[in-house]
DNA sequence: AAGTCGGGGTT
DNA sequence: AACCCAGACTT
């Protein structure tokens, strides 16, 4: 993992060079800032850097709403890092069960421990040292460095492109190497060096509450006067949209079983590829007959197959569709395959990282034991 | 430059 | 049902 794949930040020289219109601008975000902005969020109180690491880590492509409850938890469970650091993977997967991209979940948890034991549990002061541990790119970088810090750092969020893209009308979807670099060349020039922390705060909750993807409340956004595409009538065209392609629709079958005592099945996925490191059912291609398969493992021990309803999950590149079927078990066998095991108790759920498809099923299988 | 990696809220 | 969200990382 060497720093250049990580898109590190360009010589700053330029940033000694402001037009005029830099300090209008962050005056105006600034200033709608103290009259509007959110500071009551959970990560924004007794402000540090492992809460404000840990919240912006957990609101990568995911939504506040969505994020509020996890990071609560988490904080509960893990109150400094190096209660993370110390922490089992299960554990923490088990955590983030549900909020998806759980490459994030295992990367939070490498840096935790490297943070803990290399650095003494202090975060890097820089945005190039952030940078060079595990899940924090450039962005997250700027936000640490910049909101926790006080360092002068630029950050480049679905929010900030938002706004930046409206008010330039920046052509292109941001998704391509060169309108990112473009607007990286923006939000380097506007960050203020007064008060980064805040504007950093403020220009991330205009595009979450403002400047929002459908309705912009151009009517009382302060940098209308001077916003390109509200001049043009035609805000919700920025940022240009990602070019769309079909997704690929895949077909598995999800094999749940059962022993005497109505535990189930589960194996640990390997780290890499979906779902990575999470606890899911044995995983078989359509065309093999189930029934088959499991005897051809542990003989007649596997009495009867019953298929559930199939049903669709929706990954961000493919749909899948999961074919689940219960194969009920007149003994639990000894182990099988290659992969750690695990029997799990619907009826007492075990503190491990789950798919939400499979934590749906075995709810399904606890509800129907009742 | 393109692909991988999730799940849920919004429209 | 399509879109996209406080992106990072690998290929």
């Amino acid at each position: 993992m060497s720093s250049a794949s990580k898109n590190a930040p360009p010589n700053k020289e330029f940033l000694n060079q402001k037009p005029s219109n830099q300090k209008l601008f962050s005056q105006a975000v600034l200033n709608w800032y103290d009259e509007h902005g959110r500071k009551h969020l959970p990560w924004q109180q007794d402000i540090t850097p492992y809460k404000v690491w840990i919240s912006e880590v957990m609101l990568q492509q995911t939504q506040v709403a969505t994020v509020i409850p996890y990071f609560e938890r988490f904080m509960q469970e893990f109150p400094s890092v190096h209660d993370l650091a110390n922490a089992e993977q299960d554990k923490v997967l088990h955590l983030w069960t549900g909020l998806g991209y759980y490459a994030r979940a295992r990367n939070l948890h490498a840096c935790a421990k490297k943070v803990s034991t290399d650095f003494g549990g202090n975060f890097p002061e820089s945005v190039e040292g952030l940078t060079e541990l595990p899940g924090i790119g450039r962005s997250t970088a700027g936000a640490i460095a910049s909101i926790s810090m006080g360092i002068n750092a630029a950050i480049l969020d679905g929010n900030v492109k938002r706004v930046l893209c409206r008010y330039y009308a920046v052509e292109g979807w941001p998704g391509t190497t060169s309108v990112q670099k473009e607007l990286w060349l923006i939000a380097e020039r506007l960050t203020p060096s007064e008060r980064c922390n805040d504007y950093t705060q403020a220009m991330m909750d205009m595009g979450a509450t403002l400047c929002t993807r459908s309705k912009p409340q151009c009517g009382v956004c302060p940098l209308a006067p001077d916003c390109k595409s509200h001049a043009q009538g035609n805000p919700k065209d920025y940022p240009n949209s990602k070019p769309k392609k079909d997704k690929p629709e895949k077909h598995i079958q999800l094999i749940m079983l059962q022993d005497p005592e109505g535990h189930i099945l589960l194996e640990q996925r390997p780290q890499q590829g979906i779902w990575g490191g999470l606890w899911s059912f044995p995983e078989l291609a359509m065309k093999e007959d189930a029934l088959k398969r499991t005897q051809a493992l542990m003989g007649d021990l596997a009495t009867e197959q019953q298929n559930w309803p199939s049903f669709r999950h929706t990954f961000s590149h493919y749909h899948l569709h999961i074919n689940p079927v219960l194969i009920q078990l007149s003994k639990r066998p000894d182990s099988i395959g290659e992969s750690a095991q695990h029997w799990y108790n619907p009826q007492k759920p075990s503190e491990l990282g789950l798919a939400a498809p499979v934590k749906t099923l075995l709810n399904s299988i606890r509800l129907a034991q009742m």
